[in-house]
DNA sequence: AATCCGATATATCATCTCGATATATATGGG
DNA sequence: CCCATATATATCGAGATGATATATCGGATT
């Protein structure tokens, strides 16, 4: 069977600890947002799913009145994790409005693109303060999600940069033109 | 009325020049493919929906037998589309299965890790050399889509050489455990 | 004590998106 | 002439998204 990268999150997750739907949700809003986000409308019919498949086994332990059901990962689920962390990486998109309205940029003023570069900019530095803050948590723990993390960190930055180089090149050639023409 | 990127990525399209979706599909899937992406499924519902709204205006021009509906933008259209490049974007979005799967990575071998960033990196590369192919005629033309085309180049190389950065730690630390544990 | 707010927990829904596939015609090479 | 490939449009199931509905709990405010 192959299994979904959404899948395997999941997977993923209740092999770390044993979680309910809305832990992973949490969880993941914390940690793998960045580089692949997570919905209850994903979660929820992907953990009936795992659960069919005998990948989970979901324990019911509300608390009070309210109900709660904790997944656990079986060891054929563990397997199956082990042969999606071993095949090759596949998927890799990335989603910019940013990049977008800056390609279609000629249809208005340079000042327009320069602010929208300036967004961009702010929106990244933005990324890698909220990452540095969870970082001494991660740092903590260590291993991959922190190496992850600092990968994170470093795009977030080069982003910022790379905005603010081209901001700086359009502001010096952009004017001349103004001025010239 | 609030237009999606989606709407814009084909708003912005036939500003360019007058096109048909099929031409619409081949144009975004050398251009503007890397940060925004477009279907089929998209584009031709979304051609639809931007006609009744008078954005847009598709003209029959049928070659031979075979049918043929040329877009064009209208004057609301490209006021649409200025008012859309002015608003600071919204979305950005990755999605990377093998940062995904490196952050999981405790689970299987430190050599399934590193062959994952291997992967990973000629990934990146691969793409770079792609992106360089076009980058000729892009540069003929100059502009946004010129500037936009060579982020992506430095993007996927410093992917690159965050990746193969991330080995050398990787294979530098990882061997001392397995000799000296 | 009553009330309200936000967190916990699960579920669902319309809408959008993806990738594949279906259908049909045109073009050019063998 | 046939076949592969390109052009052109359309559609479908499966999955994803973001929002919202429902309900309980804990803690703070009034």
């Amino acid at each position: 069977m192959e299994l979904s990268p959404t899948a395997c999150v999941i997977l993923g997750m209740v092999n770390l600890a044993p979680r309910s739907g809305y832990e992973i949700k949490a969880f993941a809003d914390q940690s793998t947002r960045f580089f692949w986000a997570a919905s209850y409308g994903q979660i929820y019919p992907e953990l009936k799913r795992l659960e069919r498949a005998g990948l989970i086994e979901g324990t019911s332990s509300p608390q009070g009145g309210r109900k709660r059901k904790i997944f656990e990962i079986t060891a054929a689920g563990r397997e199956e994790l082990r042969v999606w962390l071993r095949q090759p990486p596949q998927t890799f998109e990335l989603r910019d409005e940013g990049l977008l309205k800056l390609f279609f940029s000629d249809a208005v003023d340079p000042e327009d693109a320069t602010r929208n570069l300036r967004t961009m900019r702010d929106e990244h530095l933005n990324t890698v303060e909220r990452l540095r803050e969870v970082e001494p948590m991660a740092a903590a723990k260590g291993g991959y999600p922190l190496r992850v993390l600092r990968f994170g960190i470093s795009y977030h930055q080069w982003a910022a940069d790379a905005c603010a180089e081209m901001e700086a090149e359009l502001l010096s050639r952009g004017p001349k033109q103004t001025v010239g023409g």
